[in-house]
RNA sequence: GGAGCGUUGGUCAAGGGGUUAAGACACCUCCCUUUCACGGAGGAAUCACGGGUUCGAUUCCCGUACGCUCUACCA
């Protein structure tokens, strides 16, 4: 019988959620809910000089906006309660002894000044980062070397002391990866981490595996970045007697900077100025606010379709996906291994394809914030629908209902004269002075009759429709932007048109 | 330096021993529209390199190059 499917998700909270983060977390979404598993989310605060205060809500806040809620998560709880690493400090250390006893791993009194001066020592061309290893731990000062009543003198004592893993000489440590296939690594080359640290707490080596086992996690998805250690975490799992339970890996792509290489990060996006965060992110040092996704303008479910495909495809040209067709065609097989670099210009037009896939019911509250962002709070809801439906294709974020829509309830401020004054003469001021008198006049106020009447109008005057479609444009809109004029027009009523006219006369003459 | 991982147009990518090597974004041209978009029709542009294996390699193998990640009492 196979095991129930149980992944994880496990952030530091350490700042802004990024894209990378949320992909990850998409991954672990689908792949639990195809296979009816569950979804944790784990926070792994166990290095309190990096904790940042409101992070952890952030990110809760984040899935939500996403729509990745955990089935588990330090707020809503969950049978294998607490699911903060600091909560359960007591449960490492047990285990980092247990493996000292089974001469796995052993306590290591170095302070940090020694540790710098034998990197210093050892340090040399062909080696310029020499680990703390076999060949080195025997030179070192820990439980391997001194003698054991002095160990238990200092433990004793209290001395500070971290436990490190004893790495073995020339194994292979091989697993299988579900994205790459086979992996294998020399232990010889990876350095005796650290398993507890002199202040009591877990590394993340330790905590993972130790967390993954009680929360009987069977997939774990993590960044690429994790590959080089793995052959601990493998040997973690070996030494504490669970190979059986060992979950299976799935290291993931990384997310690349659109220029040059490198993993993208969030200078990359001030930079080039894109957003890397889910949302937006407030730095409680500095009071700076990196802009996110939802604050720019994205939909949460084009986010996540662009997420999704970046990096992964379900084999046929289809590139737009509901968060249902996800889960059902999600596949670890069609997940690529190398990185894909971000690419914004792509982001939007999910964005876009997004917003023109959406019901007005959908959008219209979303409309109504963005709106209020902007100061303008009152206006006819009926009217709001028909105004969405008309620009709604015109628009790739959401913040761009602002300067399509907002003209159908206000007046522009401020008309783009410069785009009308060159061409503009007196006999064109004194169509639209003409044009303002018979509309007036005019009974009915629809789009028909006033495209009638402009363009008769315009006969009368010998002026081409084309030559006045702008001006009039720029009247009503304030600038060259939105849909037919005419259907402006009908919508903004006749008193307003009027009114815009005329002041736009007066300030183009 | 070492190890691991990777490499199909500018970008995301499909494909995978024999194909005219899909598609999307971006770009260019044209149509529609005398705004901006949407939409439509075209265009330019790719298998990193060198060896094998093979009748035949973009595809399989080995090298090389390049890139990335890791090499912390950070995750």
């Amino acid at each position: 019988m196979e095991k129930k499917v149980r992944v994880r998700f496990a952030p530091s909270p350490t700042g802004g959620l990024h894209l990378g983060g949320v992909r990850t977390v998409l991954y672990n979404y689908l792949f639990a809910k195809q296979h009816n598993g569950t979804f944790v989310l784990r926070i792994e605060d166990t290095d309190q000089t990096r904790f940042v205060e409101g992070a952890e809500e952030y990110i809760q806040e984040c899935l939500k906006w996403c729509g990745l809620e955990p089935d588990e998560s330090p707020l809503s709880g969950g049978p294998y309660a607490p699911y903060r690493q600091s909560e359960r400090k007591e449960m490492y250390r047990q285990y980092a002894e247990q493996l000292v006893t089974q001469g796995n791993a052993y306590y290591a009194f170095d302070t940090p000044q020694e540790l710098e001066a034998m990197r210093e020592k050892f340090k040399s061309e062909e080696n310029p980062s020499p680990q703390y290893g076999h060949g080195i731990r025997e030179k070192m000062r820990n439980s391997l070397t001194l003698p054991a009543d002095e160990v238990s003198h200092l433990l004793s004592g209290g001395a500070q002391h971290v436990i490190r893993i004893k790495m073995p000489e020339d194994e292979t440590i091989t697993f299988t990866d579900m994205i790459r296939g086979e992996v294998s690594f020399n232990s010889s080359l990876t350095d005796d981490k650290v398993l507890l640290k002199a202040d009591g707490m877990p590394t993340y080596h330790l905590a993972v595996v130790v967390d993954d086992y009680s929360m009987k996690i069977t997939h774990a998805f993590r960044g690429e970045e994790w590959l080089p250690s793995a052959p601990v975490h493998v040997l973690l799992w070996k030494y504490l007697g669970w190979m059986e339970e060992m979950p299976e890996w799935a290291h993931l792509p990384l997310i690349l900077k659109p220029d040059g290489h490198g993993k993208l990060s969030k200078r990359d996006g001030d930079r080039l100025g894109f957003p890397v965060f889910a949302m937006n992110w407030k730095d409680a040092k500095n009071e700076e606010v990196t802009t996110g996704f939802r604050e720019l303008g994205f939909l949460p479910e084009a986010f996540i379709n662009l997420l999704a495909v970046l990096g992964w495809n379900d084999g046929t040209e289809q590139e737009l996906f509901t968060i249902e067709e996800l889960v059902e065609k999600f596949s670890l097989t069609h997940v690529h291994k190398g990185g894909a670099k971000f690419n914004y210009e792509k982001a939007k037009w999910f964005n876009h394809e997004w917003i023109k896939k959406y019901k007005v019911e959908g959008l219209r509250q979303k409309v109504k914030e963005v709106f209020a962002a902007n100061g303008l709070e009152a206006y006819d809801d009926e009217k709001l629908d028909v105004v969405i439906e008309l620009v709604k294709d015109r628009c790739t974020l959401l913040t761009d209902f602002w300067q399509q829509a907002s003209f159908f309830f206000m007046a522009p401020e401020t008309i783009d004269v410069a785009s009308v004054k060159p061409k503009w003469n007196e006999d064109k001021a004194m169509f639209f002075d003409i044009l303002s008198e018979k509309l007036v006049l005019l009974e009915e106020w629809n789009v028909a009759d006033i495209e009638t009447l402009f363009k008769e109008t315009a006969a009368e005057k010998g002026i081409k429709m084309g030559e006045l479609q702008l001006p009039f444009r720029i009247m009503l809109v304030g600038g060259k932007f939105g849909p037919t004029v005419f259907d402006i027009a009908e919508l903004i009523g006749k008193k307003e048109t009027i009114e815009r006219i005329r002041k736009g006369l007066s300030l183009l003459s």
